[in-house]
DNA sequence: GCTTGACCTTCCAGTCGCTGGAAGGTGGAT
DNA sequence: ATCCACCTTCCAGCGACTGGAAGGTCAAGC
């Protein structure tokens, strides 16, 4: 099938699709037209793909991803500790973000919001309060 | 005073310091010998970029609060809105990414992580659970 | 057979917010 | 005079795409 379809069935726009193709993450078959023609495993893989970036593994994280997911042969665990950094790495920016929530729904609270121009929120931004 | 010092009071590398003035955020004195000379106001101004930024806000966001922040005639309402939209947007992120953390909790959990091949992470990966 | 329009191709440039490095000028101490 | 730390500019690259230009291909309709 063309990349038209390909990118329908997987999810993923042609544009990225052709970019995994770039950094050598996929390489389907070329028909005499120069089109690229994918196999339904390369959909396949796509998918694979689409659904790992949604889970917020990086390009490089997805590359390993799918070697194992290819090598019959790979042991459970390394995926697992794959998953298991990414989880760590989820809860610290979870953290973050949870931090970073408080401090300014504590300005905006502060914050009269009138016209007049005295405005906690600036203050403490110019001053670390 | 110099790059190096006005990055030192800031907070913010020297690299970073250029680069807000290459995008405008920032015009500094130039001395007789061509090098960058910051003013007290400027240091305020850099640890500023510096909290806004470390809060989420993005570069224009930054741009639109020092601009607030200069004009002497603005209301706090103006701020407190910016505040607001970034408050929404930190919640949603808090939201998808603790959805994210379970699916994934829930694939850490169900793969045995031993040497077999078989990987509960792959397969949903793969399948779409 | 010719045109239209949707699809496909490659390649180059831009996004955001920096960061690194090269090549060269300046300042102060020894 | 020499050294080193600091400063300058400019160019390139990161990640993960995205947009657009310029051109080839294919199927349908007239």
């Amino acid at each position: 099938m063309n990349i038209g379809e390909a990118s329908e069935r997987s999810g993923l726009p042609s544009k990225t699709i052709r970019y995994y193709e770039d950094i050598g993450l996929l390489r389907p078959e070329r028909g005499g037209n120069g089109y690229r023609d994918y196999a339904a495993t390369d959909v396949h893989k796509l998918r694979f793909l689409q659904r790992s970036r949604g889970l917020g593994f990086s390009v490089e994280e997805c590359r390993q991803l799918l070697a194992l997911y290819e090598d019959k042969s790979r042991a459970s665990a390394d995926v697992k500790d794959i998953a298991q950094t990414k989880l760590t790495e989820i809860d610290r920016k979870i953290r973050e973000l949870t931090e970073l929530r408080r401090t300014l729904e504590h300005l905006v609270h502060a914050c009269h919001g009138n016209d007049r121009p005295d405005c906690p929120i600036l203050e403490e931004l110019s001053d670390g309060g």
